[in-house]
RNA sequence: GCGGAUGUGGUGAAAUUGGUAUACACGCCAGACUUAGGAUCUGGUGCCUUACAGCGUGGAGGUUCGAGUCCUCUCAUCCGCACCA
């Protein structure tokens, strides 16, 4: 019978539903690994690049199992967001019926594809269940103070109508529908990562070796810690009177407090309080005023794209050790998010300080020797700087801090790039947050007891507004504090909220559901995900978000975990054509379709032969063919076998090319060993088995092919795990399945080696030497062969490789 | 500009970590079987050569008996961050 895979998988997949094979052990005393892919949002269909995600990561948790691991390989739906109320707008459909409706379906093609995941752990994140804890952890982070509500300047995304985590702007624009992001304030939810920015930053250590290194430096420069000195500038008299009384000092930062001396203006933001006032009392010139407002309507990428630019505010400041008078200016390159929104600048030491000073005629002075040009941005001696006139900058900026904090004019003090994770979101497909506006008591959490509060499904989602502060009773409730009449909170979490504790979600064992959101003791136990795969697309948001819940909710109790995932994939992207697969582009291929004609094993033997995981997987229809191919002459070779169990083989009585085929055989089970443990990379191991199954093709001993097919099938089961059974069932009853397989060295045992002769660095001839020459034997019969080579010269140094090579080092006579 | 990677046949990619470069697969060429084949099987396939030889891992140097692998410089491509004081 020739090769179904239709037939065969969807046989293997009802007999795996049906043994519950996947289900992880209770018991909690085995070695364990945990084995995740990042789950899906459920957009309606599988891509190719769920296939691959999964098609890896079911090879580790099928590696693992073998290995006799308790494996915990669940997964789940990513399933609050944007498309659910985009569907809504659009199509009339209530974001949960095609929520849930989007899951059925796919959780249909992921069984099709027959990946081992647990059933029983399966949750969507809009699950009330989900909510309903995730709503505790913000109620306890709330009253830890590491959650807090303010009005400020915002990322808002006019097509989704929401706000947007600094994370979530990508060159300006909105991450999800690449709209330009605009600025606005508004009152809205922040969690305080900025107090877990040195933890975040210090554990990266941790995962060093284990985290692709470019993933470990862009979080470390996401988080962009800065060490320097903080300090205050004094307004002068007049200065002071200008602004009404209402300003006395102003805080600045700098990095290079070495520099302090060549400091000849300040510049402000034009966000910053002075600026504001200046603006708002008309105190400038009516076309300056008009000006910096303009450039406080700009991103900060326009304003970077502009080019220098400011205005002289007609005040200054006493510079803290000279006591000079210095102009105080604003300036577009000056973030309001950073650093107080203001700076000292020194032109001479400094680029950006120099091309506005040199813009605008301000004065210049140098105060680091070394070099000609200005301005000089690299180490060296200070000068004109008082009595650390000589002293090398390095030093001078240790000396200068404590000065400073001497004579209380400032303090060294660090500064993060990290912003503060803003999490509420103006939308309805979301999970509400806990907390009730009341007029006497003001922002009060929700008793937990109340839990969850849960989304009302009457509601009329057209895209304009918030649905929830639109819907006519939701929002009005009664204060948990006090009882009187009070409003709910209208704003939703942000989704990232909900993929940022998942992880331990699944480790909690199911019945436990309804009563904890995180079990204690199996979080401890399952924890870390030993092998995290995923797109490198959440390099920062998710993979950071995570990481820092993982740390908060540490420290509220929950767990004892440091890290929530201990090493990470992070998978390439599938492309057609070069470019990356889509359905605008139009050039998709469609899992469903390419399971219906070659079956799911086809489908996850090409995904993981053609490309190491790592790296972008270029599509390729006919190499899809010779996937298929080999799986049925796979298929075919079951003739071969003639026992049903490993046979003993007696190595010396057998062909050569018997030999040779054991040889194959074995290095791809050693081979198998490295591939889940260290390198990842699929595809050798899968070559591997090709180079088995081809010499086995070059032998006919019936035992030498048993032998191989027992090992090979055991090899391939991860990767192609329907037929892989399949055949194990018919040849075998499934026993080499669940068997440990050991490599038998007696058949890397040669008689005879092919040592490769070279002659002076160049490779001349071959000699086949005998297993116990010794190395003089060795060379006097490299010599030999060689002695057309060696005429006219004198060897000089001669090398013997055991097993690989002569090399003989000659020079002419 | 800063940071991270990657450069190997016509293509996707290997190379036990300093030891016969191009395994495995795709494609291509030839042949077999076929009424036919976009099926299957067999053989061939880095470049230049009739052959011997020579040349070949982006480029230029270096270390070494020996370099895809180590060092220095350089070029190209991709990704991320981007006025962070």
């Amino acid at each position: 019978m020739s090769y179904n895979p239709n037939e065969i998988e969807a046989k293997w997949q009802k007999i795996w539903d049906e043994e519950k094979a996947f289900e992880p052990d209770d018991a909690l005393s085995r070695k364990k690994k945990y084995i995740l892919s990042m789950f899906p949002f459920p957009s309606g269909r599988l891509h190719m690049g769920h296939v691959r995600n999964y098609a890896i990561g079911d090879a580790f948790a099928r590696y693992y199992r073998k290995q006799d691991f308790n494996v915990l390989h669940p997964i789940g739906w990513d399933a609050f967001g944007m498309p659910a109320e985009n569907a809504a707008i659009k199509h009339g459909r209530h974001p949960k019926e095609w929520t849930y409706s989007n899951i059925d379906y796919m959780r249909k093609e992921l069984g099709a594809l027959g990946l081992s995941f647990s059933k029983t752990r399966e949750f969507a994140t809009c699950d009330p269940l989900y909510t309903k804890w995730e709503q505790e952890f913000i109620i306890r982070m709330f009253e830890e103070g590491l959650l807090y509500r303010e009005s400020t300047t915002v990322n808002w995304c006019e097509s989704c109508h929401t706000v947007l985590a600094n994370e979530q702007v990508e060159e300006g624009c909105c991450w999800r529908c690449d709209n330009p992001v605009e600025l606005k304030e508004m009152p809205g939810y922040y969690l305080d990562i900025i107090k877990y920015a040195d933890n975040l930053l210090g554990d990266l250590k941790q995962l060093e070796g284990k985290w692709p290194n470019q993933v470990l430096t862009m979080q470390e420069n996401w988080i962009g810690k800065s060490q320097g000195l903080e300090f205050e500038f004094e307004l002068s008299e007049d200065s002071k009177a200008k602004l009404g009384g209402n300003f006395e000092k102003y805080t600045v930062f700098t990095t290079r407090p070495d520099t302090i001396y060549g400091v000849t203006y300040s510049a402000l933001a034009a966000e910053h309080p002075i600026t504001k006032y200046l603006l708002d009392n008309d105190l400038l010139d009516a076309d300056v005023a008009e000006k910096i407002v303009a450039i406080g309507n700009m991103t900060e990428i326009e304003r970077a794209k502009e080019g220098k630019e400011g205005y002289d505010l007609g005040l200054t400041v006493i510079h803290p050790l000279t006591r000079e008078e210095i102009p105080v200016w604003t300036a577009n390159f000056v973030l309001a998010s950073y650093g107080g929104g203001a700076v000292m600048a020194v032109p001479a030491h400094d680029e950006r300080d120099f091309e506005f000073a040199t813009k605008y005629d301000l004065p210049i002075k140098r105060v680091i020797a070394g070099g000609d040009d200005l301005p000089y941005t690299a180490e060296g001696s200070l000068e004109n700087s008082e009595i650390f006139t000589g002293m090398p900058n390095k030093e001078a900026q240790k000396e200068i801090i404590a000065l400073f904090e001497a004579k209380e004019l400032g303090q060294g003090t660090t500064n993060y790039k990290l912003r503060n994770w803003g999490i509420s979101r103006q939308r309805y497909w979301g999970a509400p947050i806990p907390f009730v506006h009341c007029d006497d008591c003001g922002l009060v959490a929700e008793k937990v007891e109340n839990l969850p509060i849960a989304l009302p499904d009457d509601v009329e989602i057209t895209g304009e507004g918030n649905p929830l502060d639109k819907h006519p009773t939701w929002k009005h409730c009664s204060c948990p504090k006090c009882g009187k009449e009070a409003i709910r909170e209208t704003d939703t979490l942000d989704t990232f909220v909900q993929s940022s504790w998942y992880q331990f979600r699944y480790a909690t064992n199911p019945n436990k559901w309804n009563i904890t959101g995180i079990d204690k003791e199996e979080a401890n136990y399952w924890l870390s995900v030993d092998q995290y795969i995923g797109g490198i697309e959440h390099a920062i948001l998710h993979l950071l978000y995570a990481r820092f819940f993982t740390k908060v909710l540490r420290d509220l109790g929950y767990h004892d975990i440091d890290e929530p995932f201990e090493n990470l994939l992070t998978q390439g992207m599938v492309l057609m054509d070069g470019a990356k697969m889509s359905k605008s582009k139009g050039n998709t291929v469609d899992p469903d379709a390419l399971v219906e004609k070659y079956g799911a094993d086809t489908a996850r033997l090409f995904t993981l032969f053609a490309a190491p995981p790592a790296k972008e997987l270029e599509w390729n229809d006919s190499a899809v063919e010779g996937a298929f191919r080999f799986l049925k002459k796979l298929y075919d070779r079951k003739a071969k076998v003639a026992g049903k169990t490993l046979p003993v083989i007696e190595q010396s009585k057998l062909s050569k090319e018997s030999k040779i085929a054991r040889v194959k055989i074995y290095e791809a089970l050693q081979k198998s060993t490295d591939v889940y443990e260290k390198t990842f990379a699929f595809n050798t191991l899968i070559a591997a088995c090709m180079e088995a199954l081809n010499a086995l093709d070059k032998q006919d001993n019936p035992e030498v092919w048993t032998e191989g097919m027992y090992i090979m099938l055991n090899l391939l089961e991860p990767i192609v795990p329907h037929v892989a059974t399949e055949l194990s069932e018919i040849l075998f009853a499934r026993e080499n399945l669940g068997v440990q397989l050991e490599v038998k060295e007696e058949v890397f045992v040669q008689e005879s080696i092919l040592y490769m002769v070279m002659i002076g660095g160049k490779k001349r001839t071959e000699i086949e030497v005998n297993a116990s020459a010794s190395q003089e034997e060795i060379l006097i019969m490299a010599k030999e062969a060689g002695a057309k080579w060696l005429e006219g010269t004198t060897v000089i140094k001669e090398i013997v490789v055991p097993n690989k090579l002569v090399n003989l080092a000659v020079k002419p006579n």
